[in-house]
DNA sequence: TTAAATGTAATAACACTTGTTACATTTAAA
DNA sequence: TTTAAATGTAACAAGTGTTATTACATTTAA
């Protein structure tokens, strides 16, 4: 992960859940990070597509958890913003005439898989409502 | 990590730890992962600031382990090549009128720091020798 | 009917990664 | 002493991914 989208999106989530049954606009929660209200509606389109986040068009439209924060653990998160494995990139074309290059993607496909597990299995045990929880 | 430096490394690593003792050249180990050798030059640059690896210059030059491969966790291999934190990096100017965005950089600090020496905790019962025995 | 919001496409600006060329320097061996 | 072959490294190019921006069609409450 060499970009800000779980940071950007938990920071929606924290402003959600700290105001829950109210309808926040784009342009508000973008101002609260300040970034593009552009890019909150695109990620606030993934958190609905996860069932997280309810949104309505239109005058006094806006966004709202569709869940309890308790119900969303960072582990969650983590996967529906997460591009690429904790260890980076395998090398496309290692040499299978080497007997490295023939077997180094298998051996490290068994690495970056477990390495990417252990990051889920501790996040898992923290949910979004534990994050917000911190926040006076 | 959205790079392959750690896939690159850890396989250099591995064709040095399969022939101890001798010279191995750029080209030679460029040509078993298919990139540039010049790339490979700059790689083993940080092996050798590590402590890991040994070249020498001119004629029939080369690299080759400096330590045994069970010494070398794959924990420092990953803090050698990491760049970013697991979880991506943090928002810059978050709004400090906001309550959320004047807090949250402290809280995902502490998150991210916890998330990654997760990741290390894992990656550091493992070796280099451990990886190299997979190889026939 | 209108004002204000979302959804989304297209494009630009920027940053990072990887590849490539070139060459000075080093060094073992002929 | 000369030479061939290697490293070290600078400069630049190409490719990829991220984030910002503009524009506008669509939606919807008031």
């Amino acid at each position: 992960m060499n970009n800000t989208r779980f940071a950007t999106v938990i920071h929606f989530l924290t402003i959600l859940a700290k105001s829950p049954d109210q309808w926040l606009n784009s342009d508000w929660i973008a101002n609260s990070i300040q970034i593009n209200p552009v890019i909150v509606r695109k990620e606030l389109g993934l958190l609905q597509e996860q069932g997280w986040v309810i949104s309505r068009k239109g005058k006094d439209g806006g966004s709202m958890l569709g869940v309890p924060s308790s119900k969303i653990s960072l582990a969650d998160i983590y996967k529906a913003v997460k591009n690429a494995n904790v260890l980076g990139k395998k090398n496309l074309n290692p040499n299978p005439k080497c007997s490295v290059g023939k077997q180094v993607n298998t051996a490290l496909d068994k690495l970056f898989t477990e390495t990417d597990e252990v990051v889920c299995a501790a996040l898992s045990h923290k949910t979004l409502k534990n994050f917000v929880e911190q926040f006076a």
